[in-house]
DNA sequence: ATTCGTTGTAATGTCAATAATTACAACTGA
DNA sequence: TCAGTTGTAATTATTGACATTACAACGAAT
């Protein structure tokens, strides 16, 4: 299985509330509308960045915006928190190998090592590019 | 969403074909014993396998084998043959940005070469490891 | 040639996650 | 107080994962 849109989702968030800050009030409406899914799906998004910390969203007077600034918030940040995988375990294991195989009984834990590793690689890709430059790219592109 | 515990499944697989090659006839039953899932499950699985040229099922006589040496065989090689992911593309994009909305228009470019290079490094990752490596792995752990 | 164990595959069912949608109470600035 | 918005619950549809039953096709051994 792919990891969730709601990734891109969070990151598209994020480009609006940097590009029509001072245009807009920048509600779920609006994020609905530019990014095309449900304005009750991008409520729930915001309220995961905002339990991390990474957005601030005003009740009662409504819009959203960014707790930080964007060279700040990695991708790593924002992956974390829209919780894409389980226990931020990338590959999912097989539940019960047998135990009386002795290929079953050391698989996970002999394999958990090198997956860790796999995970990490990728995880410090994520944690190297922040909001500031995917927001450059999205300047870059709109021109 | 995680990725498949096919991909975890289908190094088991080959862990199990290894290690019994010289005991057992490594039949779908036997695996679906050590590894704890459906014999059909693991039918599918070998059919993946085989028709990436990872392993060689015996039709009538029954058993699995590996089709090459576990050295020449990559986790890479075991990740695409079993199709975790949809396309080879490990991020789940949101389908319809709306393109009325320069953000909209331009993040799925923008994002793409970023996201390319993330998956790029755990694919690298992933080709870095042999299933010969995590034979050794198992070896050791079960001594 | 028949038998027997096995593979390949179709059909069905269950379960969990994603996402859309409706509805509405709670909040807050005007 | 009012209007616009957020937070959240409830419901539904769709999809993928995986289990399970069933059975035809296959091939080695007798």
């Amino acid at each position: 299985m792919q990891i969730s849109s709601r990734f891109t989702l969070a990151v598209h968030i994020f480009a609006c509330i940097d590009t029509f800050k001072d245009e807009y009030k920048v509600t779920s409406d609006f994020l609905a509308g530019s990014t095309n899914v449900n304005p009750v799906v991008i409520r729930k998004l915001l309220g995961q960045l905002k339990a991390a910390g990474l957005v601030e969203v005003a009740r009662g007077t409504g819009g959203a915006s960014a707790a930080k600034p964007l060279n700040e918030i990695t991708l790593l940040d924002v992956y974390y928190a829209v919780e894409c995988v389980e226990n931020g375990e990338l590959f999912h294991f097989h539940e019960n190998p047998n135990t009386s195989c002795p290929v079953g009984r050391n698989i996970h834990r002999a394999l958990d090592d090198r997956l860790f590793r796999v995970q990490n690689a990728m995880e410090r890709e994520l944690a190297s590019i922040t909001l500031e430059d995917v927001k450059q790219d999205i300047q870059n592109a709109i021109v």
